[in-house]
DNA sequence: GTCTATACCGTGATAGAC
DNA sequence: GTCTATCACGGTATAGAC
């Protein structure tokens, strides 16, 4: 799927720097809201410079992207059959607000992209994504048919859980802005997501 | 709040169909990603016209804004502290998911400014918002003192209903591409969040 | 292989004719 | 009250010097 690696040392970290800016940029403004300015600054190169690494403002995109992609499906990949149902979904969980307590600029960077229609995403939606979701959601659908966990749509399930984790790094600002100073929502929000998916698998 | 409000009836027209324009423009572009020729487009005028009836992008934006926000936090404003607690509840979530349904361009409107770090809303969110929801968090808390419903945190259970209800709105094109084609999302998620929010209250 | 200078276009906004 | 013409600016992308 990648291109040819980059070979020299210098290449390779300002290629690096340049995907971490524009992570920053893109995350922070959506597609057509970033500018090529911004991530060049950001990265501490000029914009010129900036385009002989990416061939294109759509390219430093791209690449970001499908750098990301893995990583983002990785927590629902992980959900083992073998496991005990109720606990692998908790666990599940517990990955996925991880994910917004650590990487919450990526998960900002997905959001802007699907709220604003997913025109560079949808076939990875349509393909990829989906069939990782059924899968799991069969798998679910068996812990169901043997009474392990309570009888709920998987797929909504599933949603649910990206609901809730992500909301807490792509609606930060506002999360933080109605509980006021002295919080800490993710630690807050583990204790409350785990009450509500206990209460709500319990058979 | 409002300037003088338009005075022939051309002006009305033309005023609501740039504001028509610019909620779908905003909404699935973000601010920055908006451009006044797209909304001036949408709205059959000329992009000077347009800035005749508004004097910047900004002032679209912000009227838009605060004309919505009413709209949007009524659901919630709607929450009586005087009925049957865990009815009460359900029915908020069932006025949020019917804004999702019938206004899912607002929905996204909010999402984008939100994701994007609210800088023309953080006001709103810290004053308007914030009293709102510690209002309704201390309905909710009484009801849970007196034992009628579980013992959950009060402004984290909002948290949930504002990111389970929106998703549907805001990430649509997701819901859709892993859903597949012959599915009505929305009256899914009526069934499942009515299940999980039951199931989350009961004491 | 790396960066500077620059072209060229679309953007938000204004001036002035109608 | 509305439109045409235009401006200054910042946007993406390229040509060519080092």
């Amino acid at each position: 799927m990648n291109a040819d690696p980059p070979r020299t040392r210098i290449q390779k970290k300002n290629r690096h720097a340049i995907l971490d800016a524009a992570l920053e940029v893109f995350s922070r403004h959506g597609f057509r809201g970033a500018t090529l300015d911004q991530i060049a600054g950001e990265a501490g190169l000029s914009k010129p410079n900036l385009l002989y690494y990416f061939s294109s403002k759509e390219a430093i995109f791209v690449t970001l992207l499908s750098g990301l992609m893995e990583t983002w499906l990785d927590p629902l990949r992980a959900l083992d059959p073998d496991g005990e149902p109720a606990e692998e979904l908790l666990a599940y969980v517990r990955r996925k607000l991880q994910l917004s307590r650590d990487f919450p600029r990526e998960s900002r960077l997905f959001a802007n992209e699907i709220v604003q229609g997913a025109p560079r995403m949808e076939h990875l939606l349509a393909t990829d994504l989906k069939s990782l979701v059924d899968d799991k959601a069969a798998v679910i659908q068996g812990w169901i048919a043997e009474g392990k966990i309570a009888d709920i749509d998987p797929h909504h399930l599933i949603f649910s859980v990206w609901a809730l984790t992500q909301h807490y790094a792509d609606f930060d600002v506002q999360v933080r802005a109605v509980l006021g100073p002295d919080h800490d929502p993710l630690a807050e929000a583990e204790t409350f997501l785990t009450t509500l998916f206990t209460r709500l698998l319990r058979p």
